[in-house]
DNA sequence: ACCCAGGTGGCCC
DNA sequence: GGGCCACATGGG
């Protein structure tokens, strides 16, 4: 928890998921795999413009109208077809999203697993920010900060992808409180700190001192007493 | 002209 | 059950 209050102190409150409903953020999570949000932002923009950010009308709409929307984040085929198979399977069987996720969480999990393009982040994504489950968030700078700080050495490559996921997953969820607010905003402090200092070039662990001495994982390093080099 | 982004699923051996 | 690869746009 030392690392939260670290970069809760550098970054401040960042006010997870940026999205005005909950289908929303289910749509928002589809959209950002492997994109900015920028992109992302362009395409929610669209959708809302069109009124697809409503349950009924999306999963009644036709691929061809959603293509040219959704082209700005990318993907945009693969990703129309997966917003509409989800949008569809929640309206089909549920009618609204919150009905949805207005059960266990094992039980919403797993149904969400089992759709087509939705995975560990995006389920959890959708759990934690648009429902009120505790689920934390795993994503690719999660995994680098508990390489380079070292906290959980987990290695970067695909090989094992699940097993990964749940393994740093369980790590934060067993080492953290259990409040809805500390999991919204500690994902969401990890990516604001992977976004300036994380890229795949560890920028804070090389190059110029300025941005080493500005890089809050280097004062984690340091509050751990770990030495930091270049790698 | 590269390289990368808040992943996921499919195919091949 | 791994190890590759397609998916695609926009910004640094």
């Amino acid at each position: 928890m030392q690392i939260y209050n670290l970069l809760f102190e550098r970054f401040g409150k960042r006010y997870w998921w940026p999205a005005e409903t909950p289908f929303e953020v289910v749509v928002g999570a589809i959209l950002t795999q492997q994109t900015t949000w920028t992109n992302v932002e362009k395409a929610i923009r669209n959708l809302k413009e069109k009124g697809f950010l409503e349950l009924e009308l999306l999963s009644n709409a036709n691929e061809n109208e959603i293509y040219e929307l959704v082209r700005p984040a990318g993907y945009y085929r693969q990703k129309t077809k997966r917003l509409l198979g989800v949008a569809r399977y929640i309206y089909t069987n549920y009618g609204s999203i919150e009905h949805m996720l207005n059960q266990p969480t094992d039980k919403v999990r797993n149904e969400l697993l089992s759709l087509n393009g939705i995975g560990p982040e995006t389920a959890d994504s959708i759990l934690c920010y648009a429902g009120n489950h505790l689920k934390f968030v795993v994503d690719a700078y999660t995994y680098r900060l508990c390489n380079r700080i070292p906290l959980l050495q987990i290695g970067d490559g695909k090989e094992h992808a699940w097993d990964r996921y749940h393994k740093v997953q369980r790590y934060f969820e067993e080492n953290m409180p259990k409040e809805l607010e500390i999991y919204r905003e500690y994902h969401a402090l990890i990516v604001e700190c992977g976004k300036r200092f994380c890229k795949t070039k560890p920028k804070c662990l090389s190059e110029n001192n300025s941005e080493i001495e500005r890089c809050p994982i280097s004062e984690i390093c340091r509050y751990y007493d770990i030495f930091v080099h270049e790698r």
